[in-house]
DNA sequence: ATTAATGCAAATAATTTGCAGACTG
DNA sequence: CAGTCTGCAAATTATTTGCATTAAT
C-alpha cells in the first residue's frame, strides 16, 4: 500500500463510504502522480493498469468525491482542462504557458498575510495562480512577450499583438 | 459611442485587424456587463440586441481575440465555466459559493510583494480567485462548512463530509 | 440482504472548426 | 479587389447521467 493510503481510505469509511478496488487504484495513481498534477485521463489511464475493466465515469465519479471529502484538490488550467493533486499544504502554482507544466511554489511568494477577517466574506480557501515561462521554454536573453501585461489571463495562440495604448 | 471604446478599438486597428460591428458589439457589451462578469453565453445574448444575426462562434472567437490583445480577461470558475471581464487593474476575485457571484477585490488583500525575481521563472500574470460565501449567502451565526479547510478547492456538492484525519 | 458503486452508453455543455459567402480597408 | 470575418452546422472535448448489474458491508 502506497504511503499515505491508510489515513485516506480512513476518511473514506468515516463518512459511511465504501472502500472499493476503484477507489483505492485511483487513491494510489493520484498519490503515485501527484507531482506531476495529472488529468482525469492521465489518472484514467493509470488506473486501468491495475484496474482493466475501470470506466472513465468511475474515475471521473471518484475524483469528485475526493474533493468533495478534501482528499484531493483541482487545478484548472488556462484552457480549461482540469488537473489534480493530493490535498497537502496549500501552495501556489506555477503554470508555464510555454510547455504546461505545473509547478508548485511552496512558499506562495505572493501571500503576505492570511485570507480572513476581509469584507463581509467567509472565506473557505483560495487559488493563486501564476503564469509565466518556466527555465526551459524561456530563451535566455529573449525579452518578455508583449502580448501578456500583469494581470492578463493570457494564452498566447499564434501570432501575439501590440497591447500598448499610446 | 461607450466610454474607453475607442482606445480599445485602435488596439484593433494597430494590429491590423478589422472593426466590424461584430466586435464593436460585442466590445460595448463587455464593457456594459464587465462588473457583472459575464459568461460568453451571457454577451451572446446581449450582443444579439444590438446585432440580431449574430453567432455565437464569432463571440467566442472574438472573446479569443480580445483576450490575445489584451483587452479582456478570463476567469475560470469552479465548475469550470468561464466569466469575462474588461482587463483594467489587476485584481483578486471572491467567487461565492453560494450564489455563484463575482465580487472584485480591489485591493488584493492577500498581495504582499509583487511577483517577481522568483525562482527560474518568467512571470507574466498571475490568478487570485478566493472562494467563500458572500454576507447574503452567509447565515448569520452559522459555523464554517466542514467540507472546505483553507486551501481546497472545494465545491460544494449535495452532502458535505467529514474530514478530520483525527 | 441492503444499498452503494460500477460500467456502459447516451446525454450534456461549452467551445472549436471547416467552409462558402459577406464585408472591411 | 484581396484577404479578413462571419454564420451555420458539424465536430470536439471534457464531463455527467440513467440504468441494469455487481459487489461491499
Amino acid at each position: 500500500m502506497e504511503k499515505g493510503t491508510a489515513a485516506r481510505i480512513e476518511r473514506l469509511k468515516k463518512n459511511g463510504l465504501r472502500l472499493t478496488v476503484q477507489r483505492e487504484v485511483i487513491l494510489n495513481a493520484l498519490i503515485a502522480k501527484s507531482n506531476e498534477h495529472p488529468s482525469a485521463e492521465d489518472l484514467y489511464r493509470e488506473a486501468r493498469q491495475k484496474c482493466p475493466g475501470i470506466g472513465r465515469a468511475t474515475v471521473y465519479r471518484t475524483l469528485s468525491l475526493f474533493q468533495r471529502l478534501g482528499l484531493v484538490r483541482r487545478l484548472q488550467l488556462m484552457d480549461g482542462s482540469s488537473r489534480y493533486e493530493i490535498n497537502g499544504d496549500p501552495h501556489a502554482h506555477f503554470i508555464c504557458l510555454g510547455c504546461g507544466r505545473v509547478f508548485e511554489l511552496e512558499a506562495s511568494p505572493l501571500l503576505g498575510s492570511s485570507p480572513s477577517g476581509k469584507q463581509d466574506f467567509q472565506i473557505f480557501g483560495y487559488s493563486l495562480r501564476i503564469f509565466g515561462l518556466c527555465s526551459k521554454c524561456r530563451v535566455q536573453g529573449q525579452k518578455a512577450p508583449s502580448f501578456d501585461p500583469p494581470g492578463a489571463q493570457v494564452v498566447p495562440e499564434q501570432q501575439p499583438f501590440e497591447q500598448s495604448m499610446g
